[in-house]
DNA sequence: GCGGTCCAATACCGTTTGGATCTCGCGATT
DNA sequence: AATCGCGAGATCCAAACGGTATTGGACCGC
């Protein structure tokens, strides 16, 4: 599992479709896909249903967008910690 | 920034010595030294102090180390809680 | 019913990234 | 002074990633 496939994952479930969520993230459409499906795959249950219309949320999606939501705010909390906290005082 | 390069990070601060934490990651030490210093040049400071005996912590990576092990609990929590809620309660 | 549209999935390719191996330079220890 | 342990640099190779082009399936208006 990687931080990408973390971020896809809740853009797609955000815009629940694919195609929207790799133009929010600037990025092409099959690369979201295939990091989805890796994700599912480690996971070893499906996180969305593929309809028609795009993807719907899974119960075991919608549990782990909590978690991933949570993942990234670590993450941010810990870049934004860290930038704050120059070694030497006279740095910035 | 990556979940390895988190870990990385998280065996050196350890270890306090990277052929240590190499050797406890099954992994070589030079991808381990690329990796870390990477990780400092994206958050913009220094987390160790290189001596001739190894690493150690500055105040800058004690802060990101609380953040770190906070990241990777949050990822095993997200896996974990994923893996037993299979989406079809005969699936296990 | 039939072409058009929107969707995700697949196939293939070029590039990038990551790890392994080998080597060097620096201090500490004796 | 010689040696040992440490982190870092350079290079090579394999794996992973993203992009383009394309396919296949479900719904739409006509």
């Amino acid at each position: 599992m990687s931080l990408a496939q973390i971020r896809y994952f809740v853009a797609v479930a955000e815009e629940r479709n694919v195609g929207r969520a790799a133009r929010k993230l600037r990025i092409a459409q099959p690369p979201i896909s295939r990091q989805i499906r890796s994700l599912e795959d480690e996971l070893g249950s499906p996180l969305f249903a593929r309809t028609p219309r795009g993807m719907d949320l899974l119960p075991a999606g919608e549990l782990f967008l909590d978690h991933a939501r949570k993942i990234l705010a670590a993450v941010e909390l810990a870049t934004s910690a860290v930038r704050r906290t120059p070694s030497d005082p006279r740095d910035p």
